[in-house]
DNA sequence: TCGCCTCAAACTGTGGACAATATACCTCTA
DNA sequence: TAGAGGTATATTGTCCACAGTTTGAGGCGA
């Protein structure tokens, strides 16, 4: 974890993305301690604006800062994982709700380039790119419920990223073969269906979640897995049949 | 906003309850500019552990902090409470279709005493010192859902709070005569009707958010407030004619 | 070998110093 | 008087120093 903050101006906020991005990417483990004095020195910027971007970043639950004590980066569990699952797909029902009906068509063509920019990316394997066009794809269907649905959805979309980078690092094509589900989402949306889109949604997510927790906890039945479907997104199970 | 924090350890924390609940409360006006030497002053700190706690609040949205600029309470808009209003009422409609049917008599038990608490700072016009057990009663609802939900839900309500105390402030005790809503849901969650529970919820913040509207946008309509209901808690109107 | 104690090294929390930037005032001009 | 420009002051962003705490390696005794 070697890098270069630049030196003019305001490195708080460089400081806290490229260490959210380490941490979300794994490059920094979950469970890792460390000081951050070592953190400043891979960063090359002093302990003060540091010190701001570790409290950043507690707030947000990714590193644990207990007084006098090194900063130690947030641990994975199936019960955070679950309950990161549950809100998004919570969230995002509701804010489909509020979205979809008023989606522009400037918006949907916008959704239609980012698919086809993750289709290209999938034809050529370059799975890395894909995360740019992917993030922009779910938040843009939601974007319009304004700003507090957004960061917050988004928070819970990079913090589900976290746990699927940590379980599909071996297979990294894997976590990408919902790409059909993406285009069922969007077919949903250009059709005005709201009920289907969240069905999509809510579809897609259980998918990636199912297997998420079951690296987490072997044995992990889709039973438990519909059950809290059922009770964040109430119907959705009936739909999916089709 | 005059005060002293503590001078052993950890001041952080302290600073940014301090600041939060002065902000909350409106002691620190929304819109209002300052400087981190005059917050320092006040809470005879230095300005090192003032900024982490900053950042804190920054990274909450109760201030905003642009580059090489003082910092600027956040200030308050409708566009802002409708948010908060609506992603309370979606995550915990979900959280009470998680916690009401696993409630323990114990967590029951504690929820009527928390309602009693609120009862008797009613009667004795006491109204100061109903927000702790109002506090109480609400996030106990739905405190199983996991420290996330808990979090967040928690957040909004603060949120939530700052908007009612700014709009309620002449006539705090308006602010409270609900309290007819709170035994409905404590009754419902009791009976685990929980489509009941959330219904009440719905009613309840719906009932404050129409004040609240109201009083950021002159001639705001319950006609919107309704549809803004039926998008975020679907089924929820027709379940309040009674 | 294992557990406990001791103590030096490492680390955290905080105040202060200093350069870079923004703000406010004051002057000058039309 | 209103507006533009320039300069002094205030403020921010950062690094560094120092006191207090934690950490961990080595030594001691059983």
């Amino acid at each position: 974890m070697k890098g270069e903050a630049s030196r003019d101006g305001q490195n708080v906020l460089l400081i806290h993305d490229l260490l959210r991005h380490s941490i979300l990417r794994g490059s920094l483990a979950p469970g890792q301690v460390t000081s951050q004095l070592e953190l400043a020195r891979d960063l090359g910027v002093g302990r003060t604006p540091l010190r701001e971007a570790l409290r950043l970043l507690q707030r947000e639950g990714l590193v644990v800062q207990e007084p006098n004590r090194r900063v130690r980066i947030a641990e994975l569990s199936i019960s955070d994982a679950e309950q990161i699952y549950t809100m998004r797909i919570a969230l995002e029902a509701a804010a489909i709700r509020m979205t979809v009906p008023t989606l522009t068509p400037e918006d949907l063509a916008e959704l239609e380039g980012l698919y086809a920019q993750m289709e290209h990316y999938m034809r050529t394997q370059d799975f890395e790119r894909m995360d740019v066009p992917h993030r922009a794809f779910h938040l843009g269907l939601v974007r319009a419920a304004g700003p507090r649905w957004l960061e917050e959805i988004g928070q819970l979309f990079d913090h589900a990223e976290r746990y699927r980078v940590a379980f599909f690092r071996a297979r990294p094509e894997r976590g990408y073969l919902r790409q059909a589900e993406h285009r069922a989402m969007l077919d949903a949306a250009v059709g005005r269906d709201v009920e289907r889109t969240i069905a999509c949604m809510a579809q897609h997510y259980a998918h990636t979640a199912l297997v998420v927790f079951s690296q987490l906890q072997p044995g992990y039945t889709s039973t438990r897995l519909n059950a809290i479907l059922e009770v964040v997104a109430p119907g959705v199970l009936a739909k999916l049949s089709f």
